[in-house]
DNA sequence: ATCTTTATACGAAGTTTTTCGTAGAAAGAC
DNA sequence: GTCTTTCTACGAAAAACTTCGTATAAAGAT
């Protein structure tokens, strides 16, 4: 697997965009980011010209506007940010960060649920695989 | 709860030395430091202070020297950090943090081992807690 | 008492990331 | 065509964080 660069925060937030729905120009980017806070359209288009230059996304001439398409994938990056996080926060385990995530107040009850859900599912997939062994 | 500065990279490797056992000089935090990267005295000196000016640390003088300690709790801060990363990396989605620190290759067989402990103790838990409902 | 070592304080330079102003080219309206 | 709008490119200021050099004072050794 390519070895991206690790978005910055605002790079971040330009991705998340772009993963949402693509290709866009810098103007529908930055109109998307404006609806959560003001940013300047030339400060957009700064960030994701240095997005260009390191591959993070690519882009198309379309008449006078460029249209950008993410280069990474979304999976792939958060499982790099993850695991850096993970490294530098709770010196490699997962585990104190899964309890941690499992104690944090801000989840909605409909977020407990879900995850309620994902162990449910987990246990079963460990068990399954637990035959075959 | 009193609400802390969320520290820096460097701060929260200091504030990992700390925690780890208090109360510490710069010179040994220096030389915990040192054991993973070189770091020049005057630079944890310099971060140290910046940590007592914001509170993150307290100190007191012990003849020539500051004894330090931490003035927040590694929980606290670790969950501090930790609903931050959702919000920015997760888009606020505890489920899918999880679902990701599951699917990492860097997970060690014990690491694992001790998920799926804390997964059924979590299962058991919440079982004990729905007959109460 | 003098010399060496080891602290603190602090300013400032170095890095990285973010923000924005300005210039100039292309497109669209009239 | 000319005027206005909308784009790109680019440099550089601003902000946040990190690193370090230097001055100075206290402690310890001889």
């Amino acid at each position: 697997m390519k070895k991206f660069p690790k978005p910055t925060d605002s790079e971040l937030e330009i991705l998340q965009v772009l993963w949402e729905n693509s290709p866009r120009t810098v103007r529908e980017v930055n109109d998307v980011l404006n609806q959560k806070r003001e940013t300047g359209y030339t400060t957009t288009l700064k960030l994701m010209q240095i997005m260009f230059d390191k591959g993070l996304v690519s882009r198309e001439k379309s008449g006078k506007t460029h249209l950008y398409n993410a280069e990474v994938g979304e999976n792939d990056i958060q499982q790099e940010l993850l695991d850096r996080f993970i490294d530098k926060v709770f010196k490699g385990s997962a585990s104190k960060l899964m309890l941690q995530a499992l104690g944090r107040k801000k989840s909605s009850p409909e977020e407990l649920k879900e995850i309620q859900e994902l162990l449910k599912n987990l246990e079963k997939d460990n068990n399954d695989e637990s035959i075959s062994d």
